[in-house]
DNA sequence: CTGCGAGTATACCGACCGGTGTGGTTACTT
DNA sequence: AAGTAACCACACCGGTCGGTATACTCGCAG
């Protein structure tokens, strides 16, 4: 926690970070929309870059915390449908994603809590799969997946996306008997993601 | 084709736009760059956004050429190998989705060239999956794990993550025999892509 | 009563932003 | 010979960038 003044500012320089972007947001503008001024912005945090990691912290948490409350009791393959009801609300994409693009291979000091949360999401998928039974590709798989989904929700402009990605995923969790075609000749089977 | 300033211009704005991101490089940087001057780049171009917008399409020209040559008598599944080559060199990831995250929902006029080679890159991987038997669902599901691995590759620093989507999608193109473990009572079979 | 942390208000800094205007030099065409 | 497209050099514009400095007010703890 931070003083009332700082908490005014990180809300809204995180609205105005995702909204328009990290570059296209100036000091002056948060300060102005926070109610506050430029002064109090660089005696609480010191620089921009160091509020735009405090940003991308913070959202981690929020992120975290909704989709905790929301997987409660429910399969894996429901992080799909979470990410769909995120993503109604959330629909400028992934802020990391978004921040990469800006500041990606700078030595910025938001850097690591871009690669951290995508970590972090990895293993909660690699988890979750196990808990039920899958190896670890299956889960990586599903990360894929949930990666591929953002995207081409957002810059994709396919609000379809999510949805498709479960379907893709139910296939991955849940293989169905080798229904044999006019292909399966000329390549080897045994392409299942167990064991690897 | 443009004049030669011009031509200079759009090699020196695509690769300041890709490395540092569009609103990181000024005008004056890319002239300078280009060997030419402002006044030049104004007159070709008539402003920064379409010179934006430039930059995206010929990028769209560049990567559809290098894919087609790469994916030359390979089957579908091999995308992930060009991708990774692709990644070796353009270590930026995607300059789509990078650009969309600066400019997404603003109405730049390169808003449509970011959704359309998103677009073309579905269309590809459903028609060349279908020209090998597969249904339209698992090409979807090929580009989920594309875009997924590319993100994770970059922003994600995970530079193995195109493998990774390629064993993922050997799994969704050639789902092994259901091997029946602990899991298996609780769910409703046949979730095959196939045939939606 | 004093010191201090937190905050406000405002002015200022050099650098850079996207974009324009002026004037002059080639080279090719009609 | 005249016109024109392409280009260069350079100066200029108002506005914004991240960041700093000065001076003042308030509430609270010693």
């Amino acid at each position: 926690m931070s003083t009332p003044a700082g908490e005014k500012l990180i809300a809204a320089a995180s609205a105005l970070f995702y909204r328009h972007g990290i570059r296209a947001v100036g000091v002056d503008l948060i300060a102005e929309t926070a109610g506050t001024t430029k002064k109090t912005l660089y005696d609480r945090f010191g620089s921009k870059d160091a509020l735009v990691a405090l940003y991308l912290e913070r959202r981690t948490g929020v992120w975290q915390e909704f989709l905790h409350e929301h997987m409660r009791g429910r399969p894996v393959e429901d992080v799909f449908d979470v990410l769909a009801l995120w993503l109604r609300e959330q629909d400028r994409g992934c802020a990391f994603v978004n921040a990469y693009a800006e500041i990606g291979g700078t030595g910025h000091p938001a850097e690591p809590v871009i690669r951290a949360e995508k970590e972090w999401m990895r293993a909660y998928l690699v988890d979750r799969a196990r808990e039920e039974g899958h190896p670890e590709a299956v889960g990586a798989a599903l990360h894929l997946l949930y990666e591929g989904a953002t995207v081409l929700a957002t810059a994709g402009g396919d609000p379809d996306a999510p949805a498709r990605a479960r379907a893709s995923a139910l296939a991955v969790l849940y293989p169905p008997a080798d229904q044999e075609g006019e292909r399966g000749q000329e390549h080897q089977h045994d392409h299942s993601l167990a064991d690897r």
